[in-house]
DNA sequence: ACTGGTATCGAAACCGGTATCGGTACCATG
DNA sequence: CATGGTACCGATACCGGTTTCGATACCAGT
């Protein structure tokens, strides 16, 4: 168990001083052509791999970009932090990232965490904080975005869409489309309050089109196609009468879509189904689903893009909200109107 | 801007010195419960954060385990990167990832960066590395495992399954079941030596049982749905008479079952599909699709646990395997012969 | 020969914590 | 009263790099 080189060694072994190894194994300027080659050389043979603990302490800022998402299970937060590490790569920044499981106590803990490591920025998903984790953010002192909502008051940038929004329009574009009498299935709604601002929206949008939900279904755990099975199956067991169902999430969508196809209720025909997102999902089965398409990639890359010039520009970052809008794509349910159309 | 606030405020604010804040803060021995009172006040009350960078350089280890994934838009690697996370939650160490997109020469880059943190442990995927790569594991002084795969020799630890074997008894069951006109339909196999392993492995179960594969639909990028929907069309046209595909993945399986479905021909009746992994949208389909279950979560569970042993031990990480039994779930395939038996 | 500029290098201070070790203060004991 | 043990505290030396600043060598210009 050998312990590890340093750059003390690797100039021993290049023979010149500490401070020339570092300046030729970063390209800096004031180093000979000459010692450049005999330090990289040195650093490769005997394995130097560098400190990033020693250097970011010395220097003045890491290249960590800290990034904290609810939950990766949930594709949708997949597809963000990889659109972050897209935008990143070749940046010389690099995402870390932290899991909350939507628990608040776990967001402080981790957002704490994250600034404990003195990121160059920091990435953050909601608008809305408990005091304590708001005032970490406010406090300090780097850029920080806040992402896949903009249904509020941002304290730094703000990269998103607007839930309400997406619930609304969707709400509209059913009633303008035909559907009458439409159900809710939603997953989640205690933790994820993007999911209740969509179902919030979605009622608003109702009512302004004077349409009232019939029925709804919802489960606190997470979204998954078996769940969207079971809860379809609870709510058309009741209400056979429906022509529309909207569901929370893309996954639930699926488990509906099975469900029916298995019971030979044609979709869109008899039941729409719409669900939000734009998963992979839906383009296995086109047109047959609605759903709304959410940028996520986009948000993770406009999200690195705020940050990057913030840095640039040495700023600190303006509260200042940037909107992507989603993109509504009912399908089929957008030409075919219901079976059984209303009187 | 203010600077940000460092230890020696804290202490000042306390009216203490460097060392008694330190320690207050850690809970450290040899500390008055009055100063741990006045410390903890100040820490509190000038917003103090504290810098890993700084604790981590003059202590010997960081609370880091570094986890090296190809991807994470595939949902198995973010499951593997939950089974982690869980079982890391409330050890005090924390998960860094780092993602290849199966790229070696990135995978080098995201190794050294990762190893320049100077993380407790490091989870690496796989079991190949070119030889730059694996001189950093091998040299790396700190507990390494490699995950998803056992199919060859290990540096360090080794948690996963045998991908060939699971192609073979997929293969085997197959057969077993009834089914003789066999296709394969795969993704990515230039990356992902994984998959190739596992078609490999199918193909030599085949052979032993005297069956040969009739087709097979390949494509380079990553597997979805839409993939799945593509080539199962483009096999199904050119051999109409296969009473079973075979596909590199759950996703590619789902693709095939809505390509039937719309076109109407029964599964698994008359043709069954199999996948591998045991994705979400498998129980959505209750019985329908045939499967390989992986074991993802516990695979990320029984690497961090391999390395707090080790960890914990002190001592390095022997070349190990810790093989875990996949779960063949053929589904309604097993009970049901398919619809055209061979003469 | 002297001055000034450029290229190259190294010693020392420092980043913000922790490990180590040597002091006090205070009390109990013989 | 001398001794020793315990509880608590702080000065100092690091950890492994980078920043800063001054030193040296060498060459051109005058």
């Amino acid at each position: 168990m050998h312990k590890r080189k340093t750059l003390q060694d690797v100039a021993l072994a290049a023979g010149v001083s500490k401070m020339t190894a570092s300046r030729a194994l970063r390209g800096d300027k004031d180093v000979s052509q000459r010692s450049i080659m005999r330090v990289q050389k040195a650093a490769r043979e005997i394995g130097y791999v560098g400190n990033h603990l020693a250097s970011s302490l010395a220097g003045k800022a890491t290249d960590l970009i800290g990034v904290v998402l609810p939950n990766l299970e949930n594709i949708v937060f997949s597809h963000v932090l990889n659109g972050i590490t897209e935008t990143l790569y070749g940046t010389g920044l690099q995402p870390v990232c932290g899991i909350t499981e939507y628990d608040p106590e776990r967001e402080y803990e981790v957002v704490r965490n994250m600034l404990s490591w003195r990121p160059t920025g920091l990435i953050v998903t909601g608008l809305e904080f408990p005091a304590d984790t708001a005032k970490l953010l406010v406090e300090a002192d780097i850029p920080v975005v806040q992402i896949m909502d903009t249904d509020g008051d941002p304290i730094g940038g703000c990269v998103g869409f607007s839930h309400h929004q997406v619930g609304f329009d969707m709400a509209q574009a059913l009633v303008q489309s035909g559907r009458k009498r439409i159900g809710y299935i939603g997953c989640g709604l205690g933790q994820d309050n993007r999911a209740q601002k969509r179902f919030d929206g979605f009622l608003a949008g109702l009512q302004q089109a004077d349409v009232r939900l019939v029925a709804q279904r919802q489960d606190p755990g997470f979204s998954s196609i078996a769940t969207g099975r079971r809860l379809t199956q609870a709510l058309w067991q009741d209400h056979p009468d429906l022509d529309c169902i909207y569901y929370s999430n893309d996954d639930l969508a699926a488990g509906g879509y099975h469900y029916f196809n298995d019971l030979q209720v044609a979709i869109p025909d008899q039941v729409g189904l719409v669900g939000c997102n734009g998963l992979d999902f839906i383009s296995g089965v086109p047109g047959r689903i609605g759903t709304t398409r959410t940028p996520r990639h986009e948000i993770g890359e406009a999200a690195v893009r705020m940050i990057l010039q913030a840095v640039a520009s040495g700023a600190p970052l303006a509260p200042i909200k940037q909107e992507l809008r989603p993109e509504i794509d009912l399908g089929l349910i957008a030409t075919q109107p219901p079976a059984t159309p209303d009187p």
